[in-house]
Order: C-alpha cells, then structure tokens, then sequence
DNA sequence: TTGTAGGCGTTATCAA
DNA sequence: TTGATAACGCCTACAA
C-alpha cells in the first residue's frame, strides 16, 4: 500500500476509509488528501474477504433492452448507488438450462444480494445456488405458490394487480365494451398468469363474458400479428386488455394500420406498466401503472434490512396499481 | 475451503478449475464432482488480488432505461458475459462534479476495463483515476480532438458518420426537401456536435441553405417542444435530421398530432440510431442506422486485446452507417 | 503430477 | 487513539 510510505502507519489508513474507526481527525484528514494525491482508493475485492460484504448486488434480466426492464434496472441502479452498492449485471436468455451455469458463475462474485427479474429463476433455485445472498419472492397475491417457495424462508415483494385492473375493466365497460381480449405476455411469465386470472375474476364479477386469449409474448411484432390473426381469422372484439405496454403498442398498430380499425371508438385498449413510451402521442395509451419508484423503494428495504439482519423475519412488502387514463379508452 | 475436507489437497482444487494447470484428468473430474456437490465455486474477490484480474467490467451509463443505452447496454453485457466478464453498471447524472466521485468508487473493484458511454467522461480523466484500465476514445472522425486525447496512448472506436448521413440528405432531397432542419441532441454531446457538423457540410456541398438548429436533448418531450416552437415561432421547414431517433418521434408527433402536418407529405423526417422502436408501425421511422453488432464486437475486440496485451501500440476500429429506408421519407 | 510456502490488500482482534 | 498480528481464499512459484 503506497499510503504508508507517505507518512504513517498500515491499519490508519484504513480507519482513515472506515467512518466508524476511531482515529484523530486531523490523522484522518492527512491520510485522505495523501490517499488523494496518490490515487489511492481501497481495494473492494480485498475489503470483501474480511468483511463479508462485497458491495455487489447482482441483477439478472432476460433482456436489458425491454422498455420495462431497463426503467427498473436504471430506477435500481440509481437506488442501489445511492446506498453504496455496484449493480452486477447478468442478462439470461430463456434457456433454463443456461441459468444454473450464470448463477453459479455470479456466485464467485459473492454478490450481497441478487436480484432475478427473469421469471424463470425461482427463488428456491436462488437460495440454493447463492448462500449467502437471500432472495427476495416478487409475487402475486392471489395466485397459487408451492408450498416450499411461500414458506416464510424468503421476503416478498407483492404487487396488488386488483386495484388498477378493476379500474381498467370498469373504465372501458363504462365506454360501452362487451367482448374483451386479454393479450397475453409468456406463456410462463408469473406476471401474465396472474394479470389474466384477475381481469377474468373481474369480468365474471361483473357480469361479462370471459376473455378472448390472443397469445403474446411482450413483444410489439408478436402482439401485432396475433390481434391481426384475431381478428381476421378469430372472432372480433371491441376491448383489448394488454398484459403489458409494448403488447398493447402492436396491437393498437395493427387495429390502425393494418384493420382500419380506430382506437378507442372501434376498440378500447388498455396496457400495463406505465412505460415512458406510453405518453407519447401516438399511443398514447391508457394503463396500468405499477408505480416504479414505490417498487424499487420497497425492494431496496427488504434487501438493506436483510443485509443488516440476516435472520430476521420474513417480510412481506407490497406494492399497489392504478389507472392512468389517457386516450386509448373513450 | 470445503472441498479439500471432501477428499484430496488444497492446490490441487484451485488447478482443477484452471483450465491450463496440468492435473490428471480424472483427479480433476473428481474435484469439480465434489465441488458441485458441495455448492463450491472459486472466490472471484480473491481471484482476483492475486491475478491482478477481476473479470469485471465497468459501464458507465448517463440513463439505463433510454431506448439507444439499453439496447447498447444489452448488447454488451451479452458480449461481456460469452467472455466471462461480468458487467459493473453505474449510473452517471448530466452532473458532472458527481462523476469523479463515481470513478473513484468505481476504482475500488478495479475493473479489467471501463466503458463510458457517459460523453462527459473525457478518457483523460478516466485515465488518470483509473491506473489499471485502459480507456478506449469513441469518437468521430471529422471533430476536432484536443492534442492530448488524441495521443495514440488510448484505442479509438470511430463512428464513420458520413456515409448515412449523406444518403439521408441524398433521399429527402431526392423527394423535394429543399428546407431542412437539425433536430440536435445535448449541446455538448461528441455524437450532436459531429452529426450536426456533417448535416451542415453535405447540405453546403448540395447546393442547400445550412439547416435551421432545433435545440433537443434526445428526449421525445423536448423534441416534440422544440419542434412545435419551430412551425408556430420560426420558420416552417420540410425536412428534418434528428440527431436521435426518440428525438424523431417527438418531432414526428408534433407535426401529426399538434400541427395537423403530414409525414412525409408535407415534412420528411430521418432519425438517428435505428432502435428497435422504429420499426413500430405507428412511426416507421426512416433513420440511420448505426449497427449495434458491429459496434459491439468492436469495442469487444479493442478492450480483449489490451487486455492480453497491455502494452501493445494503439488500434481504431472503425464502424460505418447507413440510411435505413422507411415510411417518413417519401 | 503433486504438495509446500508465500503473499495479494484489507479489516478484526487484542494489547499497548 | 494507536500499532502489531492473524486471517480471509486464492494463485504463482518452487521443490519433490
């Protein structure tokens, strides 16, 4: 270590780094402005070994390049620099198989805590890669969850779909919709299972037939050619509930475009997330907004209180949805 | 360390998960068996002190969630990870005091390597924080680089922006556009600076008025501002060269929505970048593209070889452009 | 092919 | 408030 040489001793100058040391402050001041001049900065790697926190908080993400995934991974990074942690960033693709090799090659990064925004890694898959990392369970309430993954082992993050999707079918019911469509994400994706079970609980509750499926994937080109199929070689409908913002995009594209179809007189569309994307005047489009920085705050507190008590309870967070109303129902 | 209680000794573990260390082959079969069992996987933290290599590479991002940094940040990460480097994202506010600070934390992993796509970040001042990584110049060929940043001390990736630049004024003049606008980016980014200059070169060698500067930020909100500003304040145009292709929509938008214009009728727009939203129907955007793959593999290949060798000469990769035809010229 | 010894930069512990 | 010492987990010599 160049410091030392400088002018004093070796274990000053790491109190001089560690704010809770106790060491006279002018020794301290000394030492900084020399580390200063010497570039000097303290090895994390180094840190890592003796402390047992690396600073690193891992995030796994099927796809960085998704409107949504980056808003969160930039709403988390931003988060997660505020309290001192480096974001470690792993992108899967959706090969399981591939994920067990990623997971295990993160674990020699020792990361304090990781985050697995792709769906297809289970927490319980996490806890037993990731020692020391605790997962955090984003889920929903009402869906159905193994009994081994809802055991109290892990935090949970809940999302509300209730509120804001209830409000989405009663604005378009209101605005004459009868025949709904649910436009689904993956297949797999927990998200789409529980937005699509809830947007059929509410259309039962409210005296409307079940939805009409049109299989999507999240993706524009996908959701644009399957509401084609629908409606050129399926039965019409006269509402589209998107299980997330770009689906509804393609959709909306492919009523305009392609039908001569206009939105909303002809059909009503309604997303999910609330993207940037969604205000612009194109779109413009109704949806259902699941508040990022709520989310992001509400993760960041599960983590840090982790970290600063490793065998605390089990916590369970949770995050609401609502209506954001522009111009695609009406 | 666990799996030397398991069977054999302690060096023995550390070459079994060296591919180049000499151990029998089923010895080394064995140890890893163990290891999986036993959920071990080397210590990345202390790899890392005694190799002098950390396997991480920093990215220095001014926004995650823009379309162009996502997709950029997706790319590389994917490319990162294939060579067994982890990704280390920080973010970076336009505020520059802030970003010395951040190299400094930044500094404590020791990266292999640092890429900023963050234009305030000048490589002079990566290099001086940064002793161990070597910064690689993203630059364009035709601006003019301070003596010292042009030393051959760094690798330069160079954006050859002429070619798309030149087919996108050669097809809007082509269709009638005799009055053209710059719809530019950040006023003190490189990429804004450098498109604005060759708009204004290949409009003077056309026999054209230089372009009219609308003031942008590469956001939609300021774009769709800026442009509305333009028609109803300034002077009306018939052409314009956004410096971003989400600068383009906000301008497209103002012209449909606000001003009750036609694209490209009666206003031809070209973007800049060819992100994956301009292919979306409602926009369709006639931009330059800028091709991701290439850039990527480039810079891949520029901070792989410093890396193996650190005190090889200089290299510029170079990437090109060109126009991507669409519906907003015509 | 295998094992032993030393050291990478830091902090925790303990003694002064 | 300070300093000496040990330890974190790994790899690169060197020796067997």
């Amino acid at each position: 270590m160049v410091a030392r040489t400088a002018n004093v001793s070796r274990v000053a100058v790491s109190r001089a780094f560690n704010p809770h040391a106790s060491i006279k402050p002018e020794k301290r001041d000394l030492i900084l402005k020399v580390a200063q001049e010497l570039n000097y900065t303290p090895d994390m790697a180094a840190r890592s070994m003796v402390t047992g926190r690396s600073h690193l908080v891992g995030i796994i993400v099927p796809d960085v390049s998704g409107p949504w995934e980056s808003q969160e991974l930039d709403a988390m990074t931003t988060a997660l620099q505020a309290e001192g942690f480096a974001t470690l960033l792993f992108r899967t693709r959706d090969d399981l198989s591939l994920d067990e090799t990623l997971l295990t090659y993160m674990k020699g990064f020792n990361p304090d805590s990781v985050i697995a925004y792709a769906e297809n890694v289970r927490p319980t898959t996490l806890a037993r890669v990731l020692d020391r990392a605790v997962p955090i369970y984003i889920g929903y309430p009402d869906e159905e969850v193994s009994e081994e993954e809802a055991a109290p082992l892990f935090d949970r993050l809940d999302v509300l779909q209730r509120d804001g999707i209830e409000q989405a079918v009663a604005l378009m019911q209101g605005y004459g919709a009868r025949r709904f469509a649910f436009l689904a994400g993956k297949t797999n994706s927990l998200a789409t299972q529980s937005r699509g079970r809830m947007v059929r609980k509410i259309l039962a509750e409210r005296g409307l037939p079940p939805p009409i499926l049109i299989q999507g994937d999240y993706m524009y080109d996908t959701a644009y050619r399957e509401t084609l199929n629908q409606f050129r070689l399926g039965e019409p409908v006269d509402a589209i509930f998107a299980a997330n913002d770009v689906g509804a995009f393609g959709a909306i594209d492919a009523l305009r475009t392609e039908l001569g179809l206009r939105v909303p007189q002809d059909v009503k569309v309604v997303g999910f997330d609330d993207i940037h994307q969604s205000h612009w005047k194109s779109y413009n489009l109704t949806t259902v907004k699941l508040d990022l920085t709520e989310r992001t705050q509400a993760l960041l507190r599960l983590i840090l209180r982790r970290l600063k008590n490793p065998t605390s309870p089990s916590l369970t967070e949770t995050v609401s949805t609502r209506l954001v109303v522009r111009g695609t129902v009406g």
